[in-house]
DNA sequence: GTTAATGCAAACGGTTTGCAGGGGT
DNA sequence: ACCCCTGCAAACCGTTTGCATTAAC
């Protein structure tokens, strides 16, 4: 394992981050961050708390969402729900992708007829049996960019 | 406007789904199926309780729910949230795309450098201005492939 | 010593569930 | 008349927030 090496060289990236970023380097943020170095899979914040909870018994939960959010700003991880605002309900049954405006939330469908398995790279089709595809667009809409230009 | 001519047509139609999955066709059911058919948006079931409610001012927001769940079972209506489960941390904060089993719920990581906005098709860009792309991918993984074939 | 971060608890928002009463077939 | 469906309320789950205490600088 070469964990411990790159644990090393990891930590003073962190020291660094913390510096520039002007926030301490507390007990707990140290391991989340050990934790989130030694997990290659993509883990909920309760999982950590429960892996971290074994070396600090006393760590709450929302420390963890706190520390997940500041890492988040700091570049170190990515939040990944993609759509984490509420569920929403699609009329359209026929198979078809999204563009997001990050804006004003607007969800706008995206048809793209020859978009199939052909389209995806050779790792896709090792990784299993592809049941289907769906793309998301973040971007800005024009009605937007048309009332944010003066 | 065509509405009306679509709405009875539907409603034939939500008739016989209704008859056909031995389920009744009640007031707040095709209330919601109407609503339904006039949106061309994305709608919560928040939104389409509050615009019901002027009809059916004693509907319940859980009855949509559970219409809503009963209509994307019916096919009528899918479910939007890709991945409504919880927020999941990636450490990998290069750009990358998921493969997300619809067994076991595995996450892995798709790396497609040559996806860029030139890949995607000509509507996108008339839409505004793309800041990201996000691809995911449903499928069964090889392990689960391997377990469930006896 | 200051200031920011933590732990605790309680609130939050969207969604689900148990139950008794009401409406569709 | 039957049983499914609804409305009500309360629980649920992941996440966030206010506050007093604690620890990093």
């Amino acid at each position: 394992m070469q964990n411990e090496k790159l644990s090393k060289q990891h930590l003073k990236q962190l020291k660094q981050l913390c510096n520039e970023a002007g926030i301490k380097l507390t007990h707990q943020r140290l391991e989340i961050f050990k934790e989130l170095m030694a997990v290659c899979d993509h883990p909920s914040a309760e999982l950590i708390h429960q892996r971290i909870h074994k070396k600090l018994p006393t760590i709450a939960i929302d420390t963890v969402y706190r520390t997940l959010a500041t890492f988040d700003e700091l570049g170190l991880v990515k939040k990944l729900h993609i759509m984490n605002e509420r569920t929403l309900f699609d009329t359209n049954v026929t198979i078809h992708h999204h563009f997001i405006c990050t804006h004003c939330k607007k969800v706008e469908d995206i048809y793209w007829s020859d978009f199939d398995n052909s389209t995806l790279p050779e790792v896709v089709k090792g990784m299993g049996k592809v049941q289907s595809r769906h793309l998301e667009i973040h971007g800005v809409c024009n009605d937007c960019l048309n009332t944010n230009e003066k």
